[in-house]
DNA sequence: TCTGGGGTCCTAGGACCC
DNA sequence: TCTGGGGTCCTAGGACCC
């Protein structure tokens, strides 16, 4: 006789301050030290170590109202390098697939697993599972990371926060019983569950809806009323009834962004069209790289939402002749589009461009206005050359005149950023 | 003089996530 | 001087059609 198969379980594993570990990882002195990853350009603070959240550095915080703190504090500031933090992301997936066949990586620190039913559904076995995991995650990346198991994403979720938060757990939680969700989701801020945000947390708390308990007893139709069903889903899986399925493989993009502040703000139209330039290479090359063609393309210019100067902000899109990925046709829509959006006598402070309509590439529709054969692999050819010689010596190597040379106003500033260990060969580090 | 109802599609804006 | 970047989903409202 076989045992009965237990429930589905979710096994969520996050890993703890992700950036500031992986610059760790490389950088041991950083040990018990507080550590802080800036956004790109510096601007603000996007992880904090234990030690630096205990001074009191919050998400969010412009990082140059803070130079004298860190200074006083001894506080060790990176700026972002997200070429170290993907690689280390894709290792620590790695370790997990080798427990579990279903892994989602839901974010750049985060994975469900998918733990479907079976004999181990006893507390202990899950237990000793989740530790194992932890221990190994940890011993092969160097990356620390925390586990919380139950029967939906949500109250999975919840399970890792209270495993973080609870050093009595070892860094793993099991939240299966309903008596112990009960009692968990009462002292759970209503702010903190996965789905909720800042707004909404403000709206419930206005309706006496200050924990995860009176929101998990919402009535269905006031739920739907005032969160909509993506707030109705979160409901019934704090609830334990599954609403958020489990994602294998990622969906495929709808759409597709590079964009950026600048690191001085800008008022002319040439500097903006360079930076345009260069965000509808980064666009195309991005589409190449993931085997997709776009149907239009969107640009959006803003002034400084924070300074007290007149704002503006514009925003156009335009299709494409043919889906495609081609970088001066995107180029050449993009920059339609800038012209037509632009005003002069504003201080702008960022720039972006979207792909949108995206398809793979192969499926692309035939179009009357595609090119003929000979021009189209002419054209394929070319971009070939460019992603190859920018994959052999480096990104930017080859790119379009019109995005200029050398230092320009609008690039970002990155002044504390660690070596790209694991991914450069001229920044792998060095044993003495 | 009277001026419908129901459906679809698109877009902008808001909310959320990390 | 200096406040991130990249995504998704949902809804309301307008345009349009019959």
């Amino acid at each position: 006789m076989r045992a009965a198969p237990g429930p589905d379980l979710y096994a969520m594993v996050d890993c703890n301050n992700f950036y500031a570990s992986c610059e760790r990882v490389f950088d041991p002195a950083l040990e018990g030290r507080p550590v802080v990853v800036l956004s790109n350009n510096d601007g603000c603070v996007i992880a904090r170590s234990e030690e630096a959240k205990a001074l009191g550095i919050a998400m969010g915080e412009p990082a140059f109202r803070r130079e004298t703190f860190f200074a006083r504090h001894g506080v060790h500031v990176r700026s972002s390098n997200y070429a170290l933090y993907g690689d280390m992301s894709a290792r620590v997936a790695q370790v997990l697939e080798s427990f579990c066949p279903d892994v989602e990586r839901y974010s750049i620190d985060e994975c469900f697993l998918l733990l479907r039913g079976s004999r181990l559904a006893t507390p202990e076995r899950l237990l000793a599972l989740a530790a194992g995991i932890r221990r190994t995650v940890r011993r092969w990346t160097g990356i620390p990371v925390c586990v919380g198991l139950a029967r939906t994403k949500t109250l999975a979720k919840v399970a890792n926060r209270l495993a973080k938060r609870n050093p009595d757990c070892g860094g793993v939680r099991l939240l299966d019983d309903p008596a112990d969700v009960e009692a968990q989701l009462a002292r759970f801020d209503v702010g903190d569950v996965w789905g909720v945000g800042r707004r909404n947390a403000a709206r419930l708390r206005a309706m006496g809806v200050d924990t995860a308990l009176k929101l998990a007893r919402l009535p269905r139709e006031l739920t739907r009323r005032t969160l909509t069903v993506t707030g109705l889903h979160t409901v019934l899986e704090l609830g334990r009834i599954p609403c958020i399925s489990f994602e294998a493989a990622p969906p495929p993009a709808k759409s597709l962004v590079s964009s950026r502040s600048f690191g001085t703000r800008v008022r002319d139209l040439p500097s903006l069209e360079e930076a345009v330039s260069f965000h509808a290479q980064r666009v195309a090359e991005k589409l190449r790289s993931r085997r997709l063609v776009a149907g239009a393309v969107q640009v959006f210019i803003q002034t400084n939402p924070h300074q007290p100067d007149p704002q503006h902000s514009g925003s156009g899109c335009l299709a494409l002749d043919a889906p495609t990925a081609h970088t001066p046709d995107i180029h050449a829509r993009a920059l339609r589009i800038l012209r037509s959006v632009y005003r002069p006598g504003f201080l702008y402070q960022k720039v972006g461009i979207l792909a949108l309509d995206l398809t793979p590439e192969g499926r692309r529709q035939l179009c009357l206005d595609e090119p003929d054969g000979e021009t189209r692999r002419a054209r394929e050819a070319l971009m070939r050359v460019l992603d190859g010689v920018n994959a052999a010596y480096g990104r930017g190597t080859l790119r379009l005149a019109a995005s200029g040379l050398g230092k320009r106003p609008w690039h970002m500033r990155q002044a504390y950023r660690s070596p790209r260990f694991t991914t450069s060969w001229d920044e792998l580090p060095v044993a003495r």
